[in-house]
DNA sequence: ATTAACATACAGGCTGCATGTATGCAACAG
DNA sequence: CTGTTGCATACATGCAGCCTGTATGTTAAT
């Protein structure tokens, strides 16, 4: 138990206080929505006041783009944990699938992630932020597939964004209750209709 | 050339006020955003005051709405135009789609229907207006599709939401400056793999 | 005369900034 | 090596401007 009030090097201060506006600002974003949280309720939170937090971010804005940052790269770590290296294209991309699906559970990830990062940062800074954290290795598993031939030729960059597009909608409708066994299997039905070998997996298709 | 100060109905007038507030709302609302367009910009463009406003409607959300509706609408229109239902079901869907991506060309359109619709209204309104609307079509296009055997059986709720969301994506992108071709061919080649009998569409695919 | 359609005025809250203060830190003197 | 001096950093507090929603007043329709 350290002393709470012991001098502490300017370094630690900055990197505590922004941590504890960061983790305050995460739960009250998760909690409820961009808007209609106050930065005068995430200082009291965090502990802080007003001061602190425009000392260490530029805007509102600004701490909220390091919170979805943070986010974003949790979600990709629980990916790369869940699809090594060692397994094949097609078992990579489906294991890092479920991991997404899986990871997006964790509640009020999808409304920080999916609908207010997009309409507060912009389309393209949240592009940016993909690309360095969970994109990435989706991209990189579908060129891998593309060059064993396991998988038709095209344009790798859009090809990423619209199966994430598809991810993402499939996580915000399993979390408004739809079934995700159906959104899991049309999931795999848009990837493997892209093997040129395979016409169709033979997994349970119902039509409901 | 009617008077401007003649007599007219209450009912005129209301229809004139909210039509005149929901114009000039859908031009500010897609010139800037949701949160940067303010009430007294409005009303002032609108040529009314606030009283008006909440007398109409019940917040600025409720206004937002309304505009989103309308604009919903107006593409769902556009597409229904560009694929009649003489066509046959893959080629409707190809119009269809080719319909959809030029209607969201028009300016503002994507960050008002794609970004700040969902993140304002909830992802559960949103499906609510895309589902009296745009998606409707496409609902029913898959689904002939499906029960020609044109097309693997799948979930159709769950398609239709997957797939609408990767031609959001597409024109997202395309706005951005992204190769519309490329994601053309994406989408194509998502539709044709869901197709039985085709193994792969003969189309120019490049890796880039 | 009653109600609908507004206009005006007001209260509360929030954001961003400007100013004030205390603490860490680096260099230099002794 | 130590104490002091000067500056930068890390905050706290107070203020100005704006915005939203509501309550009240006024005019016109029915």
């Amino acid at each position: 138990m350290q002393q709470e009030s012991a001098r502490r090097s300017n370094r630690d201060r900055t990197e505590a206080t922004r941590a504890d506006l960061v983790a305050a600002a995460r739960k009250l974003f998760t909690e409820k929505s961009y808007a209609e949280t106050g930065t005068p309720e995430i200082v009291t939170a965090a502990g802080v006041t007003r001061g602190a937090l425009y000392h260490h971010f530029a805007d509102k804005q600004a701490l909220f783009a390091a919170v979805v940052e943070q986010e974003a790269q949790a979600v990709a770590q629980e990916i790369d944990r869940a699809s090594p290296p060692s397994l094949e294209a097609r078992d990579a991309l489906i294991a890092g699938s479920d991991a997404y699906l899986a990871a997006m559970r964790v509640p009020g990830r999808t409304r920080l992630l999916l609908l207010d990062g997009p309409a507060v940062l912009g389309r393209a800074a949240m592009d940016a932020i993909d690309d360095r954290h969970g994109n990435r290795s989706l991209r990189e598993g579908l060129v891998a597939a593309m060059r064993a031939n396991r998988m038709t030729r095209l344009p790798a960059e859009a090809l990423t964004a619209l199966l994430a597009s598809a991810f993402d909608r499939a996580a915000l409708a399993i979390e408004a209750g739809a079934s995700a066994e159906d959104y899991r299997a049309v999931l795999m039905a848009l990837i493997d209709g892209l093997s040129p070998g395979r016409p169709q997996a033979p997994g349970p298709a119902r039509t409901r």
